[in-house]
DNA sequence: ACTTATTTTTAGACTAATCTAAAAATAAGT
DNA sequence: ACTTATTTTTAGATTAGTCTAAAAATAAGT
């Protein structure tokens, strides 16, 4: 697979669930930031190879063989994000173009070593599961802030937004992964949330609310 | 700089003295495994960023930003080539491959925090220097032990072919970086040395004695 | 110096991925 | 059901890197 096509399967993967969801050739284009024309090119080459099935005008979804490349590459990007923050000091904000890059490394052997380096993580540092060499994950029970109950503890377990914006609000608001936090307010007007968490009160808009995942466990 | 073109760049730079020496159309064509039309169109191509001095039938050398170029990738090769043995247990002879594609990698902050992580390691695994962000190293004052004097002990800094045999050859007779050498036997007939090392004796040929550097401090 | 051999360059064609513009299919609105 | 709008596909062109085959330049041999 050329890193084009390794991109593309990673993109339809994300667009449909896991992949399983047919998605339209726009939809895809839009993804790739390419046009419909060329979208519709590559799609017809993938199809040629088996990772997607593709009908003409009725969108695309990927083979149980483009499942499991995507993951491949998947595996990899969250791999290697969890490197460069955990050996790297790099910031959640930082990891994602240098891992775009990194995830289309060919060697067995390094991700395989790298994953036992790393001492083989469950989650990525934003909280994504990461796929075993078969590609398998666990993924857990989590909802999203915004529908959180009053006078329940939750622990933020992941984000949905990954844009730096996002992110370096999050930061400076002192919101991390394993964050403990308790909604002592909910406020009908606008639906924003007025958070308990490390001993301080926050405000948080819907929008945030809505981008952050924690877990139902506690 | 596209891929193509860093590695062209690296070729030229290892085929003449760091670059400087002029070198043909045909070896340029050869190192990158292509075809000599195909490397003057490359070659032109550079000659239009700047990155090398080309004139029509005389061969090409690097300019002092293609040298700059090229040393930053060989950086990177050579780092990643520490991460890789030290780090994720390859042996030199497993890291070649792998290192040619991730010295390909775009950050300026990955490769500046992998220098840390790794304590700033002056060589390679096979005994080459890591040029610094501004492309300076220090070259080790080193011979070949086929030139090596009787009686006198030298340490093995280097190798020149690091071809998987060669280094699997090194292997298997515990030679590594570092090994103390002294030759006791010059055989006229063949120019074969016996060595004395690790308290075991070992008869190498001339083609393996051309291919060890040994340093001359001691 | 003149012929022959080798090296290097040019010319034209191919593949992968992209684009624009136009045509075809599907979806929506009344 | 028929027109309009949107989406998707096709057709033809473009760019980067490669190739083969032929032409041009350089080098070598006598």
């Amino acid at each position: 697979m050329t890193l084009t096509e390794e991109n593309y399967i990673k993109g339809i993967y994300h667009l449909g669930k896991q992949g399983k969801e047919s998605v339209s050739t726009n939809a895809v284009a839009k993804a790739m930031k390419t046009k419909a024309s060329s979208a519709t090119d590559m799609i017809k080459k993938l199809s040629d190879k088996q990772l997607v099935n593709y009908v003409k005008y009725q969108g695309v979804s990927l083979t149980a063989q483009g499942q499991l490349a995507a993951k491949n590459i998947i595996r990899k990007h969250r791999l290697w994000e969890v490197f460069l923050v955990e050996k790297l000091n790099f910031t959640w904000d930082e990891v994602h173009d240098v891992a775009e890059q990194l995830e289309h490394i060919k060697s067995e052997k390094l991700i395989n070593e790298l994953d036992a380096f790393l001492n083989f993580p469950k989650y990525d540092p934003h909280g994504d599961p990461i796929p075993d060499k078969n590609g398998n994950f666990n993924s857990i029970d989590k909802i999203i802030l915004a529908n959180a109950e009053l006078k329940k503890i939750y622990k933020c377990v992941g984000v949905k937004d990954t844009s730096t914006d996002f992110l370096r609000y999050l930061d400076t608001n002192k919101i991390a992964l394993g964050t403990l936090f308790e909604v002592i307010h909910k406020e009908p007007f606008d639906n924003s949330l007025k958070l308990m968490y490390n001993n301080t009160e926050l405000v948080v808009s819907q929008h945030v609310a809505k981008n952050i995942f924690v877990s139902i466990e506690l």
